[in-house]
This record gives C-alpha cells, sequence and structure tokens, in this order.
DNA sequence: CTGAAAGCGCTTACAG
DNA sequence: CTGAAAGCGCTTACAG
C-alpha cells in the first residue's frame, strides 16, 4: 500500500516513534498509469478527507488520507507523474489544459512538492546558510545590532529571490562542522560576524579549496580568497574625520584595534590618517587606543585614553558600539559632549539616534549590503563572475559633534 | 559511471547548467558490495584528489572525485552501505571497530550525510522553520528589537538541540505560501510576531486543523487552537503599575489598544485596571488612548492624550516602544521626566536604558521564551504532551518613573 | 506535448 | 553485528 493511503496512520505520525516501511505499489510492465493509480486508490477505504471534484474522475468524490503526492495528482488528472512535475514547475511543454487541471487539483488537495525529494534530485536546494560569528560576545549577551540589521535585510533578500533561508550563530573558534553546502542542505554561504581575521583567513581558504560557494560581508582587499562585500571603510573614516576637523575638533583620538587581525577598523584607521594629513596634522600615536566593536571595550579604551594624559577634544569610536561605550565613559568623567569633547561613531545601528546626544556617524546601507551579498552568492551558484564590491559610507549628522 | 567518479565534471559544477543524469553502476544479483564497490572504483582514473589509506585497502591510495557517498565510505572500509549508515549515525548495534574505521575514513574524505537523501527517507528535517509576522511595518524599516532578541535566543536554543533554523518574514496577510512543513523543510513552525490576532487566529485553527506542529509567542488564553508561549501580561500590567502608584503617582494613563486583536496588549491593561482598583482608583477611560507597538504609534497616542485635556501623572506605554514614542512627545512638549510625568514601558528591549532618562519597564526573559519555544515544539513534533505556557516578567526599575 | 524508466543518497524493516 | 532489498518523492534524460 501506498503510504499516503494508509489509513490506520495517524495523520501526520511522526515517523521516529510509528516507523512504518510498507512496498509501495509496483508498476507491473506494460501497465499504465492510470491503472497504477487507480488500484493505489481502490485499495484505501476513503473514510473521510478532503473532497475533490476535477474533471476526469470516475467517481464524482474521492478523499486521500496523508500528505498527497505527485502520483496522487496524476491519477486524479489523468496523466503521468512526470507531467505533473513539469506542470508544477511551470514548464513550457505543458499543455495549457494539462497545467490548469493539474493546478486545480493540486490546489484543492494542499499539495506541496516535497523539498527533500526535489532537492535530492536537482542538487539545487533553494536554500541559502548566514553564518553568523561573534566571537567577541560569545556569551548569551546580544547580538550585535548591526549585524541584526543585516540578517533583516539579507532574510528579506532572499525572501524576494525564492530562496530560504537558514541561519545559524558560530563561534570563529569553531570548526563550522555542520556544513551546510556539503550537506546539501544550502547551495551557498553568507558570512558575517566581526572577529580574528587572520583565523578567519584560513578558514575563508579551507572553503575556497573545497569550492564551496559563499560571500562574505567584510573589508575588501587584494588577495583574498573568495568574495567579499564590504562598506568603503577607507572613505567613510576619512569623511568623519574631515567632519570633526570641519568643526574645528584638530586633537581627534581613534578608538579601535588597527592591527591586521581588524581590517575594516584598520581601514577606517587608514581614512582618519589620511583626513588629517590633508589638513596637515601629524597622527599621534598616543592618540590611537585599540578596541573591539563592543561597547565595554569602548568603554575601557577611554579610561585608557584618559590615564594617557594626552589632550583630545574628539573621538572617532571605529564602531558606534565604541563610540558608544566611549560616551558612556566620558559623561562619568563629567565631560560634556560635544561641547568639551566630540563623539563620532562608524555604523549607524538604531541606538546611536537615541543616545545622548545623538550620535554622528557613518551610515553602512544595509538593505543594499544584504541585496550585494545575496546577489554576489546567487551569481556564484550559477557559477557567473563575480568580483568583490565596497558600498559607498554615507556621513548622517547628528549632535555628537557641536552644532 | 557513479558521478561521484565522474572525472570530467568539474568540481561542485551546477546541476542548472550540466545536467548530467548518468545510469549507476546496479548490482548484479549475487554480487557482493565490495565486487560493487571495487567495479564502481575501479571505473575511474584516480587522476589526482584527496588520499586515503585506511587499513583494509587493497591499494594504499586512492582518491574519489567529487562528494563522496555513504557507499564510497562502505567500499573503502570494506561493509556495507547501510553498515555505514548505522556507524555515521551512532547506532550501538555496529561493532566499535567496524564503527570507528568508518569515521576514519569519512573523516578523511570530509564526508557529509546529505541531508536531503536523508531527510527524504526519514521524514525528519531536523530543521525548524520560524515566521516572523510583522504587519505594522510592512516597509524595511526597523524590525521590532523585543523580535530580534527573541530570533537570537531560538536560534541558540535551536543549535543547542542540533536543529537548524529556517527564518523567515512574512506579512500576516499574506497566505503563508511556503508552507515549510507540508513540503518536509522542516519539521514545526515557530511563530513570532504582532498582528490583529483575530485575523491571526484562523490562520492558527488552519494550521491546527491540518495537523502542523506549531508554537507561537503571544498572549496565552482559554480555548485558543495550538499551543502559545507568552508572557503573563497581566501580571506584568499588574507589577509596574503598581510601583507607579507605589511612587505616588495616581493619575496613570495607559497607551496601548486593549481590543481583542491585540490580546497581550489588552492584557497589560486589565493588570493596570486590576492594580488601580487595588489601589482604590477608578479607570478613567480618558486615561486609556489605543496605540499599536511602534514609536510613532506612542508619539501619537500621546498627542492624542494631550489633546483631551484630562490630568495625568504618569503614562504606561503598553510596549517600550510606545512609551519611548511618547517619551519623545512629552519632551517636545516640554514636560520633564519624571519629576512632572513619570513613564513606564514593557518589553525591556535593549534601547530602554539608553533612552533619557532610562524607562522603567518589565522585563520578558526572551532566553527563557526561546528555550520553551524551541522545547516544547520539540515534544509537540515527537507527540508529547504539550500545554501553553506563560514565563513570569520582571519589573526592572530605571529612573523614568522617579527616585 | 507526454510517458516509461532511472536515479538522487540515504534509512529502514527484514533476515541471518 | 551485518547485508540485501526496498523505498522516500521527486526530476531528468530519452524516446515517441
Amino acid at each position: 500500500m501506498s503510504k499516503s493511503l494508509l489509513a490506520e496512520q495517524p495523520l501526520r505520525a511522526v515517523p521516529a516513534l510509528k516507523p512504518i516501511d510498507t512496498p509501495k505499489t509496483c508498476v507491473e510492465p506494460g501497465e499504465d498509469y492510470r491503472r497504477l493509480a487507480e488500484r493505489r486508490h481502490a485499495w484505501s477505504a476513503w473514510p473521510d478527507g478532503d473532497t475533490v471534484t476535477g474533471p476526469p474522475l470516475r467517481s464524482s468524490s474521492m478523499s486521500i488520507k496523508g500528505k498527497p503526492t505527485s502520483f496522487d495528482i496524476a491519477y486524479l488528472a489523468g496523466v503521468s507523474q512526470p507531467t505533473v512535475s513539469r506542470a508544477l514547475r511551470g514548464s513550457p511543454l505543458v499543455n495549457e489544459e494539462t497545467r490548469n487541471r493539474i493546478l486545480d487539483i493540486a490546489r484543492q488537495l494542499n499539495y506541496k512538492v516535497d523539498k527533500n525529494a526535489s532537492s535530492l534530485r536537482s542538487q539545487q536546494s533553494g536554500t541559502i546558510a548566514l553564518l553568523l560569528f561573534e566571537d567577541p560576545t560569545p556569551d548569551d549577551s546580544h547580538i550585535n545590532p548591526f549585524f541584526l540589521s543585516m540578517l533583516g535585510s539579507i532574510t528579506r533578500a532572499c525572501a524576494r529571490r525564492g530562496f530560504d533561508l537558514l541561519v545559524s550563530f558560530q563561534q570563529l573558534s569553531n570548526d563550522w562542522h555542520r556544513d551546510y553546502e556539503d550537506s546539501n542542505k544550502a547551495d551557498g554561504l553568507i558570512l558575517l560576524g566581526y572577529g580574528d581575521y587572520l583565523d578567519y583567513r584560513e578558514k575563508l581558504e579551507k572553503l575556497s579549496a573545497q569550492g564551496t560557494h559563499f560571500v562574505r560581508w567584510g573589508a575588501v582587499m587584494e588577495g583574498q580568497p573568495g568574495v567579499s562585500i564590504g562598506c568603503d571603510n577607507y572613505q567613510g573614516g576619512l569623511d568623519i574625520t574631515a567632519h570633526l576637523l570641519a568643526k574645528g575638533h584638530t586633537q581627534i583620538a581613534f578608538l579601535g584595534d588597527t592591527s591586521e587581525s581588524c581590517p575594516e577598523l584598520r581601514d577606517r584607521f587608514l581614512g582618519y590618517q589620511q583626513a588629517l594629513k590633508n589638513a596637515g596634522i601629524d597622527t599621534a600615536p598616543a592618540l590611537q587606543v585599540d578596541a573591539i566593536t563592543t561597547e565595554n571595550s569602548g568603554y575601557e579604551s577611554l579610561r585608557e585614553l584618559l590615564s594617557r594624559g594626552v589632550a583630545f577634544d574628539a573621538i572617532f569610536g571605529a564602531s558606534d558600539a565604541i563610540a558608544i561605550g566611549a560616551m558612556r565613559a566620558l559623561l562619568e568623567h563629567g565631560y560634556k559632549i560635544p561641547s568639551e569633547i566630540a563623539v563620532a561613531g562608524f555604523d549607524d545601528i538604531p541606538l546611536a539616534s537615541y543616545v545622548n546626544p545623538p550620535l554622528t556617524t557613518v551610515l553602512q546601507d544595509t538593505k543594499q549590503a544584504g541585496e550585494l551579498l545575496v546577489d554576489n552568492l546567487l551569481r556564484l551558484i550559477h557559477n557567473e563572475p563575480v568580483v568583490s564590491t565596497t558600498i559607498a559610507p554615507r556621513l548622517i549628522v547628528r549632535r555628537s559633534c557641536g552644532g
């Protein structure tokens, strides 16, 4: 008996609990689909269920237990199962009248193509996996809101293209054990997150060598493995530093890691240096303090800066989280923002407009970023040429750098 | 030839572009797996690739092109393919030595079980789908941060249980067309989001009737279809209103929709009413203004309240978004918070601690909520008994209601 | 435009 | 503890 006809089987029974493995009806040589389907359907008791009345049916009403398959549709439509498959996928090969009949029946039975079967056969899953790395905050604290925003835009971009999105949080230190593409659960990967780039890079090279389809959000550099999409961090750093200079600040501290481990922050730093250079100002090493993208790190880095005893009249936090942490430290120490110290950030997370005073920062367009990431990944999957790209930053002026 | 041995096929070619459908080697009756595997492997040229040296191999080094299958592992381990399958799933039936040999080879080949095949056969996907409804904000604006926080905790809860998470944004008005469970892409659904409950409820009943496994986050009420997990909104509303009363406020306005469409806000309102009653205070209808959970709606509702000309000394925003919008309106109108007007919210979104003054609110423990949602859904999937549950709210006292 | 046949790569009774 | 056989529900050449 076909599984879909097992009247005894409770609707949607969980296979793990009630294993069933009865042989399915076989086609005798020479027997046609019509007769097969009839035999399949004749065996069941049709006790109840949805009522279907399609054009070419022998009996005017019949029912199907359990999830209908394409064979059930085929029987009811009086066609072969492959024709059903073609019709449902919109193949132009199928006669329009036939197609409509099939679609109609499928709708009535609430038929859904089994994704596992179609993915297995076609070797395409219609799914993208998003791996979110969050090494700086391995605890259950809040995820960086910038990535949350990216997640939102990626989800929407996938949906618009008819792809599903698998979301997975990973420690950068993990082995990325659950390899979504190798297990055929996803056609490609989007990598998102902060962490030690040197560590990260090794894994990227591995992925690249394996031929995995992936794009990552992050610094765009020469000779990187794979495809990267990122903000033009250099330009953003330059723009906001120029803004601080234009507001009359000259002793601008930079809070952020400038090592190879954080190429994004490093690029922002290089932009900062260039802006100063353009203004004829030397970069004072004492005005740079390492920090990673968390509020606490920003807070600590400002205290470190204060302890150095160097004079400064402005802060450029390499990310909003750093800048907001620094603001907290400044306020605690009695500084007035922006009248005594100006503060600027980078990212334009939602919080930036709510802190007091509202934070002047650099917007990274997450919507565009999500679109680009998904588009480029799909290109990779289709073996089309893809190049790493940067998106343009945009200065968002609020009150933290003065009127 | 087996697909995995097609030397001409480029590594990871995309099937859509290079369709290949060559027959696979057949077992002649009486022929054993060993011989089959040898024939399969003998056909290939072994030009290059990973080198494997397992214990019982004839040749000391051989390579496999493309993704290895369980048949490849079986050949190399000198066992049948089902034994490989058992060993990899940790079946106790497999001899330990055999298992280790198999695991070793699988590791060397970087073998990953094909999820589509295993899900198809076992009818279990090991995946949960999260449907996020966001009807009040159908544009590309920011997702409600409370749901983002839930998303994070749900993702982690799934990962801890070895489940993958499919994320999908839906309009409540949609037909939820892509039915993840019916297409066997997911074993169950988690529903999350705001929207008109009456609308929503219809769909829940449909899902329930179809036998879909789902749990939702939201108001827990008698006679609801399916399983709900939610905060004890009544208690939370009562607690925070009692707090406002204890701070000496007696004319407390409630901003939030109290209709059947928003049972969560309604429950908070009922708690608010009860707290006032306990204090011997009548609820003035003029002190209640409808609002949905967005900042703009909160802003507008406060302006509506002001236009009514009723006296009030405190605001209970039925959600943080509403409260924060109301704060903005109050500040614009020159009111001092909390000295002139106290403000309280509900949710404890990350922003709550950053607004000025920091917002006193009710915490909904998203971590616990995520765990409960996932646990209960898994119980449903395993046909274990499940009941709707509320989680306890927790008062978070900050400065917006006065010292 | 349609159908018969094969096969995607697993898991699951069943038999020994 | 292991293997031979069947089958999950599709899609894809192939032939007409």
